[in-house]
DNA sequence: GACGTATGAGCCTTCCTAGC
DNA sequence: GCTAGGAAGGCTCATACGTC
């Protein structure tokens, strides 16, 4: 708009001519005027671009941006890679945020600000393509494309749902060849809840931010809720004080990208780091579990079961380290677990199942294994009602009836109310016998 | 050979949660 | 308000193994 008025203004079209006014003295204060940067002219038309450039010894919060060189990419790709088809290094990644007109995604959403961060030599490069008004979308878009054709690997958060689908729907409205289609993408969100979930009460990236990475926005901050409503009220005033503000969020966010993935690196590179916390070892244990590095796994829930643990989450780590110690061929180490879990209404059932699986099919003891039946019919009409209640009594009886018949006790008189010629006593729920 | 049991994979549903 | 993905739980099925 402002080339328009300085063209005016050249061909001697003044203030108030021909009915056309030049917006309020607030024009003054569009974001050229606050922010450094350069008004990029294509053949499309213009857009503004911003630049910062930061040292790797640049501190964010807690992490300094050049740590992420130290993370090793095969490390990374063997425990993030899964969904990625190629080598993951943090290094040549261009990290992506956008601001947007919303989030509802479609066509009537704008990515008013894309911010692109990259390392280029010693240094973090952060630019900023921002449209000025709504026509300035094309040249921006373009020109993203055109400097960003193909990058090898994208990093966000939370931008494989929604940046990256919003800026295709982007290029494609602006009927030009939608990028990054087939490029390598590392979201930041997935790993970070499959790793923070079971401590933080959020894993936004502001909460992840003040817990995890220790950064403390200044006050100039915008909540991102209120983005889409500064954008409208400045195309209609272009007053862009607010706009800077926003231009500060969205390179926070990108800084953040950066020692975000530079944490999850370090976690991938050393999994069994002694000082991590016990509630990060669990939730890095299920991790492991699955992708089959069970050692590690096994390792890492005994360290978290060794530490404080909420009592939930410390029943979930025995559940599973006791199911990891049974696929392992453990079935010994994992008795004790088992033990302690009879306790639980919530899989007291299937602990004692598994006891009962134990004596009759490994240790040979059928009167035990009687009585972790009996037990668990007793528990299962007491804890659980209707169709589960009728699947785990019918389980038991099932077991049961077998025992009985091993002990050559079935369809005789004394059948449900033999006695144990061992003569120890019923097993106490929760105690090993 | 018939039968019973354990195991793991795969599928489905439900609920929750990030982004602006 | 939209959307995709993850977690958790439940279910079925195929396979392997042991016992009688």
């Amino acid at each position: 708009m402002d080339d328009l008025w300085e063209r005016l203004e050249r061909l001697g079209l003044r203030r108030g001519t021909a009915g056309l006014e030049r917006p309020a003295p607030e024009a003054r204060l569009d974001i050229h005027h606050l922010v450094p940067g350069e008004v990029v002219s294509t053949p499309l038309g213009n857009f503004f671009l911003h630049e910062e450039r930061y040292p790797l010894d640049h501190r964010h919060g807690r992490t300094c941006l050049g740590q992420v060189w130290d993370v090793d990419p095969s490390r990374v790709e063997a425990l993030l890679g899964s969904a990625l088809p190629g080598p993951l290094d943090l290094r040549r990644a261009l990290y992506v945020d956008t601001e947007t007109t919303g989030l509802a995604g479609g066509t009537g959403t704008y990515a008013f600000l894309v911010g692109v961060g990259f390392f280029e030599g010693n240094q973090f490069r952060l630019l900023q393509f921002f449209m000025r008004d709504y026509h300035e979308e094309l040249p921006l878009l373009h020109h993203l494309a055109e400097q960003f054709a193909d990058p090898p690997t994208l990093v966000t958060f939370n931008g494989r749902n929604f940046d990256v689908p919003l800026l295709h729907t982007r290029w494609i409205a602006a009927r030009l060849s939608p990028r990054w289609t087939q490029t390598p993408h590392l979201d930041l969100l997935p790993p970070s809840r499959r790793l923070w979930k079971s401590r933080l009460e959020s894993c936004s990236l502001a909460s992840l931010e003040w817990h995890i990475l220790g950064v403390r926005r200044a006050s100039e901050d915008v909540p991102g809720w209120m983005v889409p409503s500064l954008y409208f009220r400045y195309v209609q005033t272009r007053d862009a004080r607010e706009m800077k503000r926003v231009l500060y969020h969205n390179a926070q966010d990108i800084l953040s990208l950066v020692t975000l993935a530079s944490v999850l690196g370090e976690v991938a590179s050393r999994p069994l780091d002694p000082a991590r916390p016990c509630t990060d070892c669990y939730s890095l244990a299920t991790w492991l579990e699955e992708q089959g590095r069970w050692e590690e796994a096994e390792a890492l829930y005994r360290r978290a079961l060794a530490g404080p643990l909420a009592p939930d989450q410390r029943q979930r780590a025995m559940l599973r380290l006791a199911l990891l110690l049974k696929r392992q061929g453990k079935r010994e180490e994992a008795i004790p677990l088992w033990a302690a879990l009879a306790e639980s209404p919530r899989v007291g059932l299937l602990a004692l199942e598994e006891l009962a699986k134990w004596e009759e099919w490994h240790h040979g003891d059928l009167w035990a294994a009687r009585r972790f039946c009996q037990k668990g019919l007793e528990l299962a009409g007491v804890w659980l009602r209707g169709p589960a209640r009728r699947r785990a009594e019918a389980e038991f009886q099932h077991r049961l009836a077998r025992l009985e018949r091993k002990l050559g006790l079935w369809g005789t008189a004394e059948g449900a109310q033999a006695g144990d010629p061992s003569g120890s006593p019923a097993p106490p729920t929760g105690e090993w016998p």
